[in-house]
Formats: structure tokens, C-alpha cells, sequence
DNA sequence: CGTCAAATTGAAAATTATCAACGAGAGTGG
DNA sequence: CCACTCTCGTTGATAATTTTCAATTTGACG
């Protein structure tokens, strides 16, 4: 009972020792909560803290210039937020929570220590930036080259895989979370448009929705439309040390 | 005279130990040559090696179901590539020659001992796998948000900067050495759609054309437009401790 | 000279955005 | 409990952007 979540996340990759699971902990010792629409941290904010998500969803997001917004990614309990601030004094996007959460600041020097003294963890947490990398050219291979229904029905996949995560009990069933204007933003759609959508997805026998809960009725038509590939499976870290 | 194209690259983030340049240097040992139009991995291919380019520009595209092609990035002399290799068995992209190519393999058990030997190249190997995921993010917002004359402009500045980076006495005159079907591919445009943006762009006065060179002749115009932002600028590596 | 990839152009079609309006439901203050 | 306001979802009509299709044209090169 480390009680650390990225101790946990990163003990899905590989084995992790005592030392390791307990400097991992020490990430974790203060929280912090936030309201739902609350913002972590906005663009060209001065940075100094990482954070680790404890409960909740948040989103990481860009705004352009003439006010619309990009949706870079979402949060989940376990992930690492803020790991650019090891490379800029300020921050390339916004981190705003999407429900209410908790998270856990630590310092960004109390991090470059642990990467020092612990060469095996400095491996994983490249690795564990790797997979979100991976995430994040499949959504850049979705906006550029995908329908506006594939980017919805990759949405819908991507929440619902990262909500079992958490809670093997969810199936094909799911409180999405999201108001259609997220989901735009995260999909590069306008609202009305993915209102469109997600009534043709609903209406060709894909999904069903009532109030903010969705429910997979054709999963594998969804998962090809959506050309969803799972970054957190097929992993290979055979050429890791193993844990002293 | 170290020679090592990749201890420039991090070079350039924090001064190095001689013990730093040795170990990075035997990372290119070895050299490989491609022509253009070459792939030096498909995706899915099985990952063993990772490469430093050492000469020539690469891509990284990903295929999509019905034959689509996004390119993620592309790679100049310095960069690493198959990070990804770390985390996956197989590659999740497709890197290909875009000229004739000089890069040097080095293994991936190889490059694991060294960030272990080596744990403020770990670090330095961290943030500039940051700088590239921020990089990817602009892209991100680019294709989700920005208009199709927008983003031709993007790939344009981010050429030219990425070329001057080897070439200083470049400035607002350069050689693209990319077709209107790959500056499509990046910006998940049809070709044809491409041709007319860059059409726009000479007759609004903010570029010209002859051959395969293209000139700004009004770059702050070209830059606002394309949203620019330099991902290689504003840095902060404070926390990172001294050289030994 | 012939060939082939690449660039160019026009016309029509498809996709997606914009604008405008309305309805349902959740809070809120009186 | 009742108006009131707000956000969110929904829908239709129209406009803008981008793609598709179909020719040409251009330039490099054997």
C-alpha cells in the first residue's frame, strides 16, 4: 500500500524495488483539489511544479490565436502533468480540470533528484512519455487524415479504455463526461458537428447515449471506424535492468 | 571534434563532460547510408535499433486504413529516432528518406546502459524528447484548429528554421526538398489543395517561388499566420545539476 | 524524343462551419 | 414554489472550406 499512483502506473511496465516504489511516494506526500473548470496551470505560466494525478480527469489544451481550442489530451488518475517544465521556464498549455480533482504538486527540482538517483525510473518515465507520445500521433494521424465520425467514435473509444483503467467494471457502458463542445475541441470539430455525429453513430446502431451516459452497441464497427490502436498494450521493455 | 551529432544536439541544452561526449560519440560508430525515398523502418516493423541522423532530412508518417499518409515529423542531422523503440516492440511509425540520408545505428540495449552510466543524459534525453512532443502539440493544434492556408505556412517557417539550424547563412531563401503531396501529407491537405495555398501566399505577396526555392518576402506576415512558435527557444534547464 | 513524376488549373461534389433558434434541466434568488 | 438565467444539447438552413475528378503543362532525365 505505497499509495502512489505513479508508482502504480509505472509498476505496470516493469517490477519496481522498495527504494524505488518509495521515492516514487514521496512525490506524492501533498494534495491539492480543484473544482471542475478550475485551471492547474495556463499557457506561459511560469513553471516550477509537476503534478500526478490523484482523482478525477482533467485535459490538457492549447488556445490559438483567434480563440479557439485545442484539446492536446486528457488526464487520468496516475499520470504525470507538466513533465515540459523540465524544458521551458514557461508552460506550452493549459491544464485545466474537467471534473473535480485531486492532484499532487511536487517540486520540479525534487523530481530532477529522483531521475538522478534512481537511473532505472529516469528509464521508465521515458518509456511512460513514449506511450503518451505514441497517443499523441494518433490523434495528429486522426485530425489530419480522418473523418470528423472516426475522430468522435476515437474519442468515445479512448475515454471508455481510459475509464476501465481505473475501474475494470465498465464495459460498454459509461458516463462520458464531456460536453459536446469538449469533445469538439478535442476532435477539431465545431459542436453542432459533433452533435451530428454522434446522432448518426447513435442512429447507424454503433452507440446509444441517454443523458451523459454512452453504451457501445457495435464495438468492433466502432473500433475500425475509429482506426483505434491501444498505445498501452504490445510494450517491450525486455532491455530494462531489472529492479536492484 | 568529438564528432557526435547527438552530443551537439544536447550540447546545445547544457555543457557536456568529456565523459558525456565519449559515451555519446560511440552511439555513432557506425554509419548507414539511404537513398531518398528509402525506408529505414515500417511501421509495425520489429524495433532493435534506434538511429541519430547524421546527414540529409527524414520523415516519420504513419499509414492510415484507407491508404492516407500523415507525416508526424520530419528529421534533420542531430535528431533521434525510435525513441518509441524503448516502449514498443514494434514501431509505430514509418521513417523514410526524404533525400539521400546519412544515419548511424547503435543498438537499444547499447543506449539503455548509457542512460543508466549516464543519468544527466537521461535527463538531457528527457527534455529533448519535451521539446519534440511540444513541437508535435503545435502541429496538433495546427491540423485541428487552423485553416488549410495556415498550415502551409507553418511547414514552410518550420523548414526553413529546422535547415537553418544546420545552416545559418540561411535565411529567408532556402530549398524546400519536399512535394506539395508530402507538404499535404503533413498537413493533411490534398495536394492539389497545397498548390493552391502556396498559389495565395506568392499572390498575397508573402512568398515567391522558382523551382523548388522558396523566398519570404514577408516573414512577420508569414509568421502570424502560421501561429509560429520556436519550440527550440525559452528553454530553462536550471535544475539541472553541473557536469562532473 | 519519350517518359514520368510533379505542378497547375477548372469545375463539381462532399464535408464541415456558421448562424439562428428552441427546448430541457439545473441552479438561484425572491 | 416561481420566475429567471445559464449551460448544454438539438435542429434546420445556408455558407465556406476542402476534396475529388479530370485534364494539361512543366521539367528532369535517360
Amino acid at each position: 500500500m505505497s499509495g502512489s499512483y505513479f508508482a502504480e502506473r509505472l509498476g505496470d511496465l516493469a517490477p519496481l524495488s522498495d527504494a524505488e516504489k518509495a521515492a516514487l511516494a514521496r512525490l506524492e506526500e501533498r494534495e491539492r483539489t480543484l473544482r471542475r473548470g478550475a485551471s492547474l496551470r495556463r499557457e506561459n505560466d511560469r513553471v516550477g511544479e509537476l503534478f500526478i494525478v490523484r482523482k478525477g480527469m482533467l485535459m490538457a489544451s492549447m488556445l490559438l490565436d483567434d480563440g479557439s481550442r485545442q484539446i492536446l489530451r486528457f488526464l487520468f488518475p496516475g499520470d504525470l502533468i507538466g513533465l515540459s517544465g523540465l524544458a521551458y521556464r514557461e508552460s506550452p498549455e493549459t491544464i485545466t480540470a474537467l471534473s473535480d480533482c485531486t492532484v499532487c504538486p511536487f517540486d520540479r527540482a525534487a523530481f530532477a533528484e529522483l531521475l538522478a538517483a534512481h537511473p532505472r525510473l529516469a528509464a521508465l518515465v521515458i518509456v511512460n512519455s513514449q506511450i503518451e507520445r505514441a497517443a499523441l500521433t494518433d490523434r495528429l494521424a486522426a485530425l489530419g487524415r480522418t473523418s470528423a465520425r472516426a475522430r468522435v467514435a476515437a474519442v468515445l473509444i479512448e475515454m471508455r479504455n481510459r475509464l476501465r483503467m481505473m475501474d475494470r467494471s465498465i464495459t460498454d457502458a459509461f458516463v462520458l463526461g464531456l460536453t459536446q463542445e469538449e469533445i469538439g475541441d478535442a476532435t477539431g470539430l465545431t459542436a453542432v458537428h459533433v452533435n451530428r455525429m454522434l446522432r448518426q453513430l447513435e442512429e447507424d446502431g454503433l452507440i446509444a447515449r441517454e443523458g451523459g451516459r454512452v453504451h457501445f452497441r457495435n464495438e468492433p464497427a466502432l473500433a475500425r471506424e475509429a482506426n483505434y490502436v491501444d498505445r498501452y498494450e504490445k510494450l517491450d521493455l525486455s532491455w530494462l535492468p531489472p529492479a536492484r
